[in-house]
DNA sequence: TTGTATGCGTTATCAC
DNA sequence: GTGATAACGCATACAA
């Protein structure tokens, strides 16, 4: 049943510990932020006395004294998009034994309410913040840049960043993926595009650009929506495509879902992948190299992006100014696999 | 480049706004806080000064000198797995417009770090707490029961909640899995595990159990693993389940990405589904709608049990004690699609 | 309904 | 290298 709410016998303080250890309660806060600054004996007393009484500082003291926390606020545009599973994984990973603590706020890829989540966690006194993409608001953009903690902005590579960034370059990855469909001599390239965040754009005008530069593109053959994306929504698009364009022979899906999409609605019309069809699709999921064929796609670091871009934050919060490249460019990696034509055996 | 790190200049507090409203401080801490105590007049003339300079209640003071911060403590077992995104997203959706935050913590399907960090948590003095399941080490149960704060447990049904807990009988599931395979003639159930935590567990000993009623059961035809839930190991833990058994007829999986594995690997072998092998899913996220065939998986109501979650603690919360219903089921639904024979047309 | 006095547990500052 | 003192900004308890 309802538990009963106990009203815990009151913890020990650094006085406590203090007074155990016939020190004074600023060496004991001492010993444990900056050991070295403290004597051999005076540290060995003191840790014993910690140890003895069951000592854990209070963070909410601390914060209150020290204006800072060991919070690191984390803003996403989406709780439910596999994307940032990884990234939030790396990002975990590299906080595990650390003081810190993670706080996601979900800004559904809405600058505005990013610009409020950006002001309430800054209000929070965060000892870091990590955000997505280059695209705040001004205002956000004002906050951030006055904050008294180092920023790291992820997944995007190109522009000035805030303070810190970490990511790729989409434009560059959407041109990639269609110089691959053309070199393996698919000539009417379609692209499927969902969400259509400044990072989907830009991996799509990529794409266009190397399509238009090799003189095979048709913006009929861009389909893009609003909607967020799904595997049912990659064959909806997919049919649209068709419709618009019944010989199109390859398509580009801007994230693996829409690419998953696409090649169950190609099984369900028989139409032969890769023969008739090539698909490349977007970030590589575990998943994407399972399917039946297996599918080729663009594999974006997610989990180093969230690796790097705590590491970064936690060397500059240890010692600020430190972190010496203060842009990362992880890069991308095109996989080939079945869904495209091979090279050696074109058709 | 590297950005500045101003200080910011003095922030109004508490004080600012009782001496711009000729009021005492804690008037305008019961105006935030409770305003039904507070007489219009007072109330209006803080609320100006409030507006006027722009006054943000501190946190962490207010953490010091109440004891209980505005964070909710979240414990999964994975960030990785997809099941979890929906509960999350569910949670958040509840968080919206209040001012809780939510804490995550990865606990990796480690009940020894599970524990872990259910002290650290703690000791921030959270406003409530969720956990996962009912498997908590016995120090952590002490821990949350004595425990200030209301505590949810999520995903499972069935045991005594610490305190509140909302989720489904995954022995029942599991059960109901077997059933319909039955149901539509199968006769040699074969079923899949991966990650074997307690509720996974419990699914394959209620499919197992229903088999056996049946008289359809061969334990060589369950096939598990500790490792984590993926496609490729659907697809390898399908292989070892043909290579135990040759004939088998249907599979069980008990996560989706494996029934997907199981799924890419019979195309890839050319065996008919759901004719020659049915294959029910677990949890059906949204993908396994859209496969090729379509896939039968009992559903779970993710989404639902983050909502409820949340609700229940904000409303423990808000009121302690006013929940009546501490306890529930939302039960799970089996839905059957293509890659099950239809009762109708039984082969 | 409103206010006063005091404490929350830590850290910054400055002196020794 | 160590310590005394004074914040930090708010909420509790109690009084008026």
């Amino acid at each position: 049943m309802a538990k009963r709410r106990s009203s815990s016998s009151r913890r020990p303080t650094l006085v406590d510990v203090a007074r155990e250890a016939n020190v004074s309660a600023i060496t004991v806060s001492r010993t444990i932020r900056s050991p070295e600054l403290v004597s051999q004996q005076m540290r060995t007393a003191v840790e014993e006395a910690i140890k003895k009484l069951g000592y854990h500082p209070d963070p909410a003291a601390s914060a209150l004294a020290s204006k800072v926390t060991n919070n690191i606020a984390l803003l996403l545009p989406s709780l439910t998009n596999t994307v940032f599973e990884d990234v939030l994984d790396g990002i975990y990973e590299g906080c595990e034994g650390t003081r810190y603590f993670i706080q996601i706020g979900d800004t559904r890829y809405s600058s505005l309410k990013e610009e409020a989540l950006i002001e309430s966690f800054l209000r929070q006194k965060p000892a870091g913040m990590i955000v997505t993409g280059f695209e705040q608001t001004e205002k956000a953009h004002a906050m951030l840049s006055a904050a008294s903690c180092p920023v790291v902005q992820i997944m995007d590579y190109g522009e000035e960043p805030i303070d810190m960034a970490v990511g790729f370059d989409h434009e560059a990855a959407g041109y990639a993926a269609a110089v691959h469909l053309l070199e393996c001599g698919y000539r009417r390239p379609g692209c499927l595009g969902a969400r259509l965040d400044a990072r989907s754009r830009r991996r799509l005008d990529g794409f266009r650009a190397a399509c238009r530069e090799a003189g095979v593109w048709d913006e009929r053959r861009m389909v893009t929506t609003s909607q967020s994306s799904s595997v049912g929504l990659g064959r909806h698009l997919f049919e649209e495509l068709l419709s618009r364009d019944e010989e199109v022979d390859a398509v580009f899906s801007n994230n693996d879902d829409l690419g998953i999409g696409v090649l169950m609605e190609a099984q369900r019309r028989m139409i032969p992948v890769p023969e008739r069809l090539g698909i490349c699709s977007f970030h590589d999921m575990e998943m994407t190299q399972h399917m039946f064929p297996s599918l080729t796609a663009v594999a974006t670091p997610r989990n180093d992006i969230g690796k790097f871009a705590i590491k970064m934050l936690l060397d500059e919060i240890a010692e600020p100014q430190s972190v010496k490249q203060r842009s990362i460019d992880t890069g991308f990696k095109l996989i080939q696999r079945s869904s495209t034509r091979s090279l050696d055996r074109p058709e």
